[in-house]
DNA sequence: TTCCCTATTTGCGCCAGCGCAAAGACAAGG
DNA sequence: CCTTGTCTTTGCGCTGGCGCAAATAGGGAA
């Protein structure tokens, strides 16, 4: 199997701890609690209380929130170098989505009061977090005006696309969106329904823009795909 | 018997230049420039180079986005203590939104070396703002979720209660949401059309929940709109 | 291989909500 | 007072997309 990494993480370069030394993260990391989490396995659950804060080492994590009425959207999907949750431990609330690993992940947990106490030690960590919660309200405020202002295929082309990028690995064949991404998953993160996403991939599938098999899909066109999504 | 609506502002309290001296403050705002803008004035526009930003002193800002069709968003209201465009200036981007004041409205702002001095020489700023950005970031995600499950009405009635909340006032007859505020944008701030924010209006009026008139909202009982919102 | 479980496809009916168009209401300034 | 421009209401038709239900297909385990 080839791991060709010619879509890179824009976060990845951004992240957290960017501009500390070796061995200051060294020291960072030795401060949490490393964990193995299983596919499917649950790191967290929106409601409970907010232990800790984490960083995904290796992995990736699904993020999602549910409503009153137990719907289900995904917030995000976060991969190596990403943290998660740091916002309910500094405010001491619950956990405001639930995580979900979706691949074997591997990652570093700290408690508040550790925490607390890096951010003080390292005003850097404060001033980095805030970049990257920054870029992650700008991408959901996008997100936000799609789903007011677009039509339901041209988000689910948006979320492939975002995908594609967070996610792609390229491949002979197009690129492929290397997660184990059901129909239901693109519909929760779309904001639409698995049936209108089902339909809405066979029709692309026709047009050779996209393959897509069980929780697998390929951009054979991206080209055609961004084109469909910015204009009309 | 009637349970008291706290109508105050949480960013009020939890604003970025908190746990700073009033004299520290006061240097602060003396190395910013001052600005009074009249109603329907635009502060600055989505797009352009993000040459400072800005602490609201006193009156209302607008902040929308544009989609490339051109089509409007609300993205939110901010009032006094609150700050925008700190997102843009660190990143040294353009502006992501426009901000337009719907009242006499006074400003401070910073260029970016200044801001970026203060950060420096202030690391609580960068800390504060960190928990501003979350919450902010936070109330983004919800709305996103209700956008993605709930009914149109109920997301106009989160909206109000939103808006209420936010910019609300007692008065013998109800809660007045004291900002010019049209059915436009509303629907904007809700993700629909303003078509059906005046059906639902009407509707609403005629259970006796609201008054409304002429960019004028009065929600005069609170509870049942909760109720509407919360449930089903 | 076969069984079983889960994911996917697709036909079909239906309705919430969009948006045009035209009329009505309100505010401000002659 | 009337005029003008903007905001709001409401009738009406239409359609995007939801969601049930049932058939189909993949993939893992034994």
């Amino acid at each position: 199997m080839e791991k060709e990494l010619a879509i890179k993480n824009p976060i990845e370069t951004a992240n957290v701890f960017s501009g500390l030394t070796e061995q200051h993260f060294a020291r960072l990391a030795s401060r949490g609690q490393h964990d193995n989490l299983q596919p499917k396995s649950t790191l967290f659950r929106q409601g409970d209380p907010a232990q800790k804060c984490f960083l995904v080492r290796q992995g990736r994590l699904k993020l999602t929130k549910l409503n009153e009425a137990g719907k289900e959207a995904i917030i995000r999907y976060i991969g190596p170098a990403e943290m998660t949750a740091a916002v309910a431990v500094i405010k001491g609330m619950d956990y405001p989505v639930t995580a979900e690993a979706v691949e074997p992940t591997e990652v570093t947990g700290w408690d508040k009061p550790t925490f607390l106490r890096l951010m003080h030690d390292h005003p850097q960590i404060a001033i980095n977090m805030l970049r990257v919660v920054l870029e992650r309200l700008d991408e959901v405020q996008q997100r936000y005006l799609e789903l007011c202002n677009e039509a339901v295929e041209q988000r689910i082309a948006r979320t492939l696309m975002r995908l594609m990028r967070h996610a792609g690995s390229r491949t002979q064949d197009g690129i492929l969106i290397d997660i184990p991404l059901s129909r239901q998953s693109i519909a929760d993160y779309s904001g639409t329904t698995l049936y209108t996403v089902s339909r809405t991939l066979t029709a692309w599938e026709r047009n050779g823009w996209v393959q897509s098999g069980r929780e697998r899909v390929r951009i054979t066109n991206p080209h055609a795909l961004v084109q469909f999504a910015e204009g009309s």
